[in-house]
DNA sequence: CCAAAAGTGTTGGGTGTACACCCATGC
DNA sequence: GCATGGGTGTACACCCAACACTTTTGG
């Protein structure tokens, strides 16, 4: 290290993005909030924040979801999360089924993703943003809070489009791309959930505490954006051990013959992987 | 995000550290420099540094390898290397055959790792550390530059022990475990590099320009840690279209009979990939 | 009865593993 | 000749894709 004299540099601001993803009516969608303020006032973003001087950036990352979109999950995040550990935690808590919540959130998964540190990527001044990823079950519409003024669910695929969010429903008034290079940030964070439900067992934080195969097919479908064979997703998901657990009960909420619900197993890693198909 | 007044928040300094590794003599080994003054005054740590304003995360990584090790990569990094191509520039750029390098260096790795904020990570004041990952090939040993008092090729197991580097040469003098959170960065890394080199080709990065099969494959079993089949991994790297490339040369540096030589190819992704052997 | 979704059985092809075996050099 | 490492052939097990078929509900 060069000799220490902090003040001969400039300081940074640090903050955290989120890249929040879930999976709405077939469609993984991502979470954005409109900025109130320049610069890109009126523009959709990421949601986010500046760290707080005595917080750890994954506390940063809880705090900023729990207050710019009123998510409270009640054990996985937000609170005190053991730092690095966020999986296991996220893992091993749908394990205990004598919680008292009647339709609390369950176990959603947050880690680090990245750090975008381009000179210019903020016009006012250096930030240095730590993105983290946070892949949540289908909730209620998010409320805003904080100063955001507005906070919606946002398919995926228009925001991915080389040129903006191009495929806006009529009437809906969009507003451009992203701000700052939030595009490029929801992208690596769609790209990384992508691969990791491969070979972890990742995509059972986009589900509610108990759920079927079927609906956790239809995850992998919505996140890879393919179909999937019922019969061999159904053999490889309950044959891989500790990756589901059933608990009893069933339901027809989906049609059909009753299918027998799950819960999320303590397996983390998925040997043999679930393989995606060539696109 | 919340009102923007940047006074309001105390600055932060943002620095790169670096886990370079490299195979030497059948080990996985990491690039550490000694402290020369307090914190951690004698102690061995991660080469790193302060990020200047106006300089990338990756040209700052980059500058930090040059400075502090003497490592002057002429290709692939310390120079005008496009934000987020690092690795398909370090790929394709051995496939000009026309340089006229006499002894340079191939195409090292370049790629973020993690984020490191903890508050109380640095005993000084709050400093947000973003690592870099570089795999590096087999090079003469690092000329100190910079501030570093010396550098030195370090086996990483026993800095990855749970109590320090407790497997030091009898007369070495060791100085206890990594400075700072450097054994957990290390750590990350290795992890990083031990599970990319599954399904990418980034194995090459740790061989010379040109190297045999067999050169290759005991970059896995270092890495790794494991013994690998020597004709099934044959047959296997030479079976994955793009992956190797020959150059028509022979060598029999590693005695027995002449090896064919080979250079990287253009493929980056490996399908299917490496697999590691159960430990 | 029919549609829809859940499950089970079976089969063929591809791939990894283990290991026998031959090849070409240096000493 | 012999040790050393490079390279090929082959048999077996396993896993996955494809698809026929049965089960159990709602309308």
């Amino acid at each position: 290290m060069p000799p220490y004299d902090p003040s001969a540099y400039p300081p940074f601001a640090v903050t955290v993005d989120l890249v929040v993803l879930t999976v709405r009516s077939h469609a993984l969608c991502a979470l954005a909030v409109r900025r109130g303020e320049p610069p890109f006032q009126g523009r959709w973003a990421l949601p986010g924040g500046f760290v707080q001087p005595d917080e750890d950036l994954e506390q940063a990352a809880a705090r900023e979801l729990a207050e710019e979109t009123g998510l409270h999950p009640h054990g996985g995040l937000a609170d005190d999360v053991p730092p690095d550990r966020t999986q296991a935690q996220a893992q091993s808590q749908t394990k205990s089924p004598s919680q008292p919540s009647p339709a609390s959130v369950p176990g959603a998964h947050l880690e680090q993703l990245a750090t975008y540190g381009d000179p210019k990527r903020d016009p006012r001044m250096r930030v240095v943003s730590v993105a983290h990823l946070v892949l949540a079950p289908d909730l209620p519409a998010p409320r805003p809070g904080g100063d955001a003024s507005s906070v919606r669910w946002a398919p995926v695929e228009p925001l991915l489009g080389p040129d903006g969010p191009s495929g806006a429903a009529a009437g809906e008034p969009e507003q451009g791309p992203l701000a700052f290079d939030h595009a490029r940030i929801l992208a690596d964070g769609v790209e990384r959930a992508r691969s990791k439900i491969e070979y972890s067992s990742l995509a059972t934080a986009f589900c509610p505490r108990e759920f079927t195969v079927g609906e956790l097919r239809r995850v992998y479908e919505a996140v890879w954006g393919v179909a999937l064979d019922p019969r061999n997703f159904h053999r490889k998901v309950t044959g891989t051990p500790g990756f589901l657990v059933p608990t009893g009960g069933t339901t027809t909420r989906q049609g059909g013959r009753p299918a027998q619900l799950f819960r999320a197993g303590g397996a983390t890693l998925l040997n043999p992987p679930m393989l995606r198909p060539e696109v």
